[in-house]
DNA sequence: AATGAATGAGCTTTCATTCAT
DNA sequence: AATGAATGAAAGCTCATTCAT
């Protein structure tokens, strides 16, 4: 079975909007990388960009989502799961080559509906949260405690990611368990 | 005397990128923003976008040193530097409006010289780095307690800020003291 | 049937190069002449400008050829097949209004890629001389008196042409044959 | 003595013009190729690049009707002259750059007064044919053969010069007298 | 469902020229 | 006489989108 049309346009375009960011990838570039005709876009995407964007944005999603329940998944305790994630994401991000972004970030910090875009931003970033949240329970902290850390792996993931796309340097997400955590 | 034409094209140019990013902007709209006519810019940057930007991330980042600095020169140990520095970013980024992220990021991290630039945005990064470590011996922590903590704290604004655009919550950068050091 | 949208822009762009050399036409104008929108160009012309010039110096190439081989197609010697080729030469002037130049030299003799152009210039140019050898032999002139007669009288063209066009004079292309040959 | 700036402008509108054609370079190129600051044109040169133009071609025309006479000032027969003057243009050409054409052509068949540009150019070009043919008739030549010849001559010049360009070989200069004359 | 053509607004940049000093 | 700043029209080109088949 192959991957659908819709797929491939979507995980390109993911792929790309988080090397140059929303404005910074055309159209016809992402049809070209995904080997596709020019007018076979708004078939599966009828309002274009955006929808494009949305779908990618969603993909990149469920993936971060995934990766957080594997690296939690087999972990004896919370302290484990987070130095476990924080090694898959600097093999993730060796992957997609060192000067890629948060695919969130790079696609719904922009676009031509703003607001709308970035709502769905928090959408997405909380409910990391609120699942590393309940490995946190579920490995044995307190509610009050799961949450604070839940919030501070996020924002550690965040600016580290930011630091090593700088440096293009995956060693700085592999430092940040013992440096933050 | 009244701001050079250069330097009011580099302002408002690094404000709108900082909403935007570097390819969410035209040259129209920054010219427009500023008052200025078609024709004067590639006077003053003859290189065009590029040099524009490059020029608005060097007024951002010598803004950020001084905003650190400013924190950490009337704190009396470390950990209140920390705290006056998240309040002051957390009015800035109510005052810039609550959608703008980081100009470094949003300018160096795309742009036509991907790789000029990613390198830049390290200079800049680190720079911020050794200029918190700095504040953080004259405060009393050992050498390599404070390149640490400097690393920790400019992961911790990365990450917050982040989180505060997407929740367009300033609160977020005001949690940060308590919730991560 | 009707001419094609390329084909017309091609047609209409080797008319104006012909008029103003390759650096003093620009698209608007083209598209303007053409009748076409601003945006129908790249579709067919993938690089633009260039792809334009090259197609229209392709399609002036093979108007020239035909022109020659008309020229001596009925010819019963070779001095009747030159003097027959200038007088086309001269009506052609005339229709194409007594100030234009060699399509071929005012499209390639310039351009971005000097290099590339120029060297078109020479095998289209060498093809003309190649052409009209072969009717000179056919005719029942040795190979190598042949070879400089065809030589000859391209230079004589060429050199007529100029000389036509600052006197916007056709005449010049007439008097040609007695004065050259 | 120094050059004074206005030769210097000119002269070097007048290469570059040869190189690339009126409409092929800018007056910034030019300025910045003599070393002069951007405002010191319009002091030299009220009408900008019109005058500019014009004062090359000038020049170019001067420097011809120069070669021409003392290609034809040494010489014991005219064929001797015609020869000398082809090998002189040979050498002239390869000095130029062999991608360089005829500077009054390239100057005065362009340029946004067409019709004065193109009148000028025909004054040009038969100044140098009347030149020519001054000297054919001291050098024993009919006045009716001399006139001939002279414009033979003026012919074949443009020609094997356009040759030479597009094969970017000057022994299409030299091989002119015997294929000609 | 699929696709090459068409579309015009917008992009960054360069142009020749004018101005104020 | 000399010059850096200013200017807006126009340059070539790319954009996201729509259309006709």
């Amino acid at each position: 079975m192959s991957i659908s049309t819709k797929d491939k346009l979507a995980w390109t375009a993911a792929k790309l909007f988080q090397e140059k960011g929303f404005d910074g990838v055309g159209l016809n570039e992402i049809l070209a990388a995904a080997g596709l005709p020019k007018g076979s876009l708004y078939h599966h995407f009828p309002n274009g960009k955006k929808d494009l964007a949305l779908e990618a944005a969603a993909l990149a999603d469920r993936e971060m989502v995934r990766i957080i329940n594997d690296a939690f998944a087999s972990a004896e305790t919370y302290r484990h799961g987070v130095s476990t994630l924080f090694h898959k994401l600097a093999k993730l991000f060796e992957l997609l080559g060192s000067h890629t972004g948060c695919p969130i970030s790079e696609i719904l910090f922009a676009g031509p509906d703003r607001n709308e875009f970035r709502t769905r931003s928090a959408t997405y970033f909380n409910g990391w949260i609120a699942c590393i949240e309940g490995h946190a329970i579920r490995l044995g902290e307190t509610e009050a405690a799961a949450q604070q850390q839940a919030e501070r792996l996020f924002i550690s993931l965040q600016g580290c990611w930011t630091l090593a796309r700088a440096n293009e340097d995956s060693d700085q997400l592999r430092r940040a368990p013992e440096l933050l955590f």
